[in-house]
DNA sequence: AACAGTCGCGCG
DNA sequence: AAAGCGCGCGACTGTT
């Protein structure tokens, strides 16, 4: 069952928000209700108490719009349908002619902006969320209650008529899943620990320094840069400065990226000359870890994003190409190593991470069908498994080393290097894995589109990319349009299989979700929330009485979720488990 | 002064 | 150790 919700367009200024409710039942008759904003919650409340045993869709335009709302209010649904999210699947997998699917928006459904303040209020009052305060001047009549609905029937339609409709409303029932984690993370936030982060900011780069100033030890490093480089007031912020102060002193060097001046250390004829390189190396790379520190996650980062010891990720659902999330703000994908030291479990509670072992090959192995590859994949380590198989066939591939690199190349489209050298010899162990990504690849250079497992289509080339291909007429044009045909190929050669990946954990994210809502122990319903989200790594936050429940919850999830992607298939999906009271100490 | 492009680096 | 894929961000840089 679905009911679409929506605020009804508002015409006199004092009046109080009204909502539109409307139950859909396919072939059924719609019932219609309308609410002020205050009563929504208790009305979603009391429809979920009242039909426990069905599935109820909240339908809404975008889940980022209405669901903090009511998170703030206390209520927070089992299953949604995001309009906004589901149709940008189906916009997408209609430019593929082969999809055979026709699917015409009966809305534009716009993301709104984040509030101009974007910051999270620090104490939010529930009913006072910032997203409903914000006047949308920009985009002034958001769809109503009807006109969702007559989107939903459009996109269901859609989905019935797809190829595969059965997987393609599972994509949809996985995103709009994704959709609350991703606003259930936002809204409790993961913990974090000010005080541990400043202390290490002071340790690393001295006392907070005032605005628009260096902090005291990049001041120092940046100093003894400038004397040993015999280069007075450089600015080492700037790598078009820097590279010149590097040649000026002899330097042979072509940028300032940091595998290259350890690649101009590297080859240094001797060993006193290593070590002269070394001395002026050294405190640049160093500069550059600590200035990137200070910039990214210094303590402007701490005033902008972490409040009450809480740091809430920003995510976007499915911004990636390949369905992959983003991160808009904050960085939330992007904590570096060092700074994890700050994420500190509180008293009576853990930290449960768990990171999903190599999970693309392993997505490889499940869609190509390939039995060598499955056969590695049993087992906690599937670099080892290729190792062991390459070691009693006598090939290359025997090193553990080996077989990683030439994995990623197989997904990536690696043509050079060590990984493109060993690709003939994973052609002979792994020939149909091999094949599934080259017939992917050759798609994409043709510039055709690919899709993944449960149906999400890639980008078509834009125009230019078709005109370039077309108008080769030197051997210059030739050889423009061959790169870029090549680099289309590894687009689509890796997008069925990381976007597949991503669509298997959205799965086990929503199946670990499902079961931390459902489960009790000893008869009360379990405190530990979902809190952070990387790719194939998830963190778990609650009482440590509930850890061993979690940990076979997360853990039994990864099966069921590539289950629900392939059916019974001998790939495992094992998934590794720290619990602890620090996030640095996970990995 | 505002904007887009590039660099370099953080994450998977 | 990068390479081969996918991102976001901040700072600098050149252009308008």
């Amino acid at each position: 069952m679905y009911i679409v919700i929506a605020p009804r367009p508002a015409h006199g200024t004092n009046a109080p928000e009204q909502w539109d409710a409307i139950t859909y039942v396919p072939g059924g008759q719609g019932t219609e209700r309308s609410f002020t904003r205050e009563q929504l919650p208790e009305f979603i409340k009391l429809v979920m108490s009242k039909n426990r045993s069905q599935i109820i869709r909240w339908t809404w335009d975008h889940t980022k719009n209405v669901y903090p709302m009511l998170l703030d209010a206390g209520v927070s649904v089992a299953s949604c349908h995001d309009l906004f999210l589901v149709q940008r699947i189906l916009r997408t997998a209609a430019t593929r002619a082969q999809n055979k699917l026709s699917y015409t928006p009966q809305v534009v459904l716009a993301a709104s902006e984040e509030p101009a303040g974007h910051l999270l209020p620090s104490a939010p009052a529930p009913g006072q969320d910032s997203l409903f305060e914000t006047p949308d001047e920009n985009n002034d009549q958001s769809p109503t209650a009807r006109e969702l609905m007559d989107e939903l029937h459009a996109q269901l339609q859609a989905i019935a008529s797809a190829p595969a409709p059965g997987r393609l409303s599972l994509l949809a029932a996985a995103e709009s899943q994704g959709a609350l984690i991703a606003a259930e993370m936002k809204h409790w936030g993961m913990p974090w620990n000010k005080s541990v982060h400043e202390s290490m900011l002071a340790q690393k780069l001295g006392p907070r320094p005032a605005a628009y100033e260096r902090p005291y030890e990049l001041q120092k490093l940046a100093a003894v840069i400038s004397q040993r480089l015999g280069a007075p007031n450089l600015n080492p912020d700037s790598p078009a400065h820097l590279l010149k102060a590097m040649q000026n002193a002899g330097m042979r060097v072509g940028s300032t990226r940091k595998w290259e001046l350890l690649s101009w250390v590297e080859q240094a004829p001797h060993q006193e000359e290593r070590y002269r390189r070394e001395e002026i190396v050294t405190p640049i790379l160093e500069y550059k870890k600590l200035y990137r520190l200070f910039t990214a996650n210094g303590w402007a980062w701490l005033d902008a994003w972490v409040h009450n010891d809480r740091f809430y990720p920003a995510y976007e659902v499915g911004t990636a190409a390949t369905g992959r999330w983003g991160a808009h703000g904050g960085g939330a994908m992007q904590i570096p190593k060092d700074v994890r030291h700050a994420v500190q479990a509180e008293d009576g509670m853990r930290l449960i991470v768990a990171d999903a072992a190599q999970v693309e090959p392993r997505i490889l192995a499940a869609m190509s069908g390939d039995r060598a590859l499955a056969i590695a994949a049993r087992g906690t380590d599937l670099y080892a498994g290729i190792a062991e198989i390459g070691e009693r066939t006598g090939s290359p591939l025997a090193s553990r080393s080996a077989a990683k690199i030439v994995m990623l190349g197989a997904m990536y489209g690696a043509t050079t290097g060590d990984s493109g050298k060993l690709l003939p010899h994973f052609r002979k162990l792994f020939p149909q894995a091999m094949q599934f990504t080259e017939d992917a690849a050759a798609i994409g250079e043709r510039g055709g589109q690919v899709i993944t497992h449960l149906g999400r289509t890639s980008p078509a080339p834009d125009t230019a990319w078709f005109e370039t291909q077309r108008d080769v007429f030197t051997a210059e044009a030739e050889r423009r349009a061959k790169t870029l045909a090549r680099s289309q190929g590894r687009f689509t050669r890796n997008f069925v299989v990381q976007g597949t990946a991503a669509e298997w954990a959205l799965c086990w994210m929503g199946q670990i979700r499902k079961r931390l809502r459902s489960e009790k122990l000893f008869g009360f319903p379990l405190k530990t929330h979902l809190v952070y989200f990387l790719h194939d790594e998830v963190m778990l936050y609650g009482p440590e009485r509930e850890t061993k429940l979690c940990e076979r919850i997360v853990k039994e999830s990864a099966e069921t979720a590539a289950r629900m992607l392939f059916g019974e298939i001998p790939v495992d999906f094992p998934v590794s488990i720290v619990v602890t009271d620090n996030y640095a100490k996970a990995k």
